[in-house]
DNA sequence: TTGTTAATTAACAAGACTTGCAGATTGGCG
DNA sequence: CGCCAATCTGCAAGTCTTGTTAATTAACAA
C-alpha cells in the first residue's frame, strides 16, 4: 500500500477526513508484512492511543480495502487478515503457528478446464509448516 | 465420500453408533455435488425428520471431516461449505450467485519459491462468474 | 481565528455462524 | 430385557463483525 501521507491525500480526495486514528492505522500498516487482523492492529495502536475503538479500526481497514489500498485475506478459522501488499500474490499458511507469508507464483502455465466459468482471478493457498516451525530448535 | 453403509461401518469401527440422524445426513451428502452448508443440510433433512437439531448436523459433519470422509471448504464470507468430494481438487467461486464448483487442476508444473516453508498441500480458488451467471438470458 | 456542516468516533447492541453444556434419550452389547 | 456409554436436543454463550446513535471533530471559507 502507499505511504501514510499518500493515503491521507487519497482520503481527502474522496472527501474523507484526516484523523489521528487514521494516521495511526496508516502508520501501523505501512511496511507491515505480518498480515495483521483488525484486533491486532487495534492492540498495537491502543497502547499509544488509548481512546481508539476497535470499531474505528474495522471501519478504516474496510475503507482502505474498498479503495484498493489494502487487501483482505479470509482464510479458514477466525478473523480476517489484512495485507498491505496489493500486488498480485499468494499465501503460505503455517498449520502450526498460524503465520501467513506472501508467495509469488506464476500461474500462467496452468491450463484451466472451467467449461463456462469466466475467471477473474485466482488465489492459491499453500498449506504446510513455516521455516521456524520446521526447524529442530523450535518445538513450542 | 463413501456410501452411507460404508460410513455406518466406519462409525461402528470407532465405537460410534448408528442413528437415524446420521443415516439421514449420510444419505443427503452421498453424491451431493452442491457444496452444502450445515444449515442447508439441516433444512433439507428437517422436512422429513422434524426433530433433528442443527447442533447434531454440525456435530456429524465435523465428525465426518475428522474421519477424512468429508472436506470442509471455508472461503470468504459466511458459513463453511462441506464437500463430499475428498479427492484432491480445487474450486471455482461465482461472485454473482455464490455457487461453488469443483475444478481439476494439475499443479505439478508450478515452481514454488518458498524458502524454508514445507508445503503439505495447495488449494486454488478461482474467482469469477459461473456459466449461468454469464449467459445473457440470466440477468437476475 | 472562528463558525458551519458534514464526517467521524465511541459505546453499545445485535447479527451470523459455530460450539459448549446439561439433561433426557437411545443404540448395541451381553 | 437391561445396562451404559454415546447421542440427541435445546439453549446459552463465544467469536468476529457490523449497525446505530449521540456527541465530537475536521475541513473549509470568510
Amino acid at each position: 500500500m502507499r505511504t501514510p501521507s499518500e493515503l491521507t491525500a487519497a482520503f481527502r480526495e474522496r472527501g474523507l477526513k484526516n484523523t489521528p486514528q487514521r494516521q495511526a492505522i496508516f502508520a501501523h500498516l505501512h511496511g507491515n508484512l505480518g498480515h495483521p487482523t483488525a484486533e491486532s492492529v487495534y492492540v498495537a495502536i491502543v497502547k499509544d492511543m488509548p481512546s481508539i475503538s476497535l470499531r474505528t479500526v474495522y471501519q478504516t481497514l474496510n475503507d482502505l480495502v474498498g479503495m484498493g489500498e489494502l487487501t483482505s485475506v479470509d482464510l479458514e478459522g477466525g478473523a480476517v487478515r489484512f495485507d498491505p501488499n496489493i500486488a498480485d500474490h499468494h499465501h503460505a499458511l503455517c498449520h502450526r503457528c498460524g503465520s501467513l507469508a506472501d508467495v509469488d507464483l506464476d500461474l500462467s502455465s496452468l491450463s484451466l478446464q472451467l467449461d463456462g466459468f469466466h475467471p477473474d482471478s485466482m488465489q492459491v493457498v499453500v498449506h504446510g509448516q513455516c521455516a521456524s516451525c520446521s526447524s529442530p530448535s523450535e518445538t513450542p
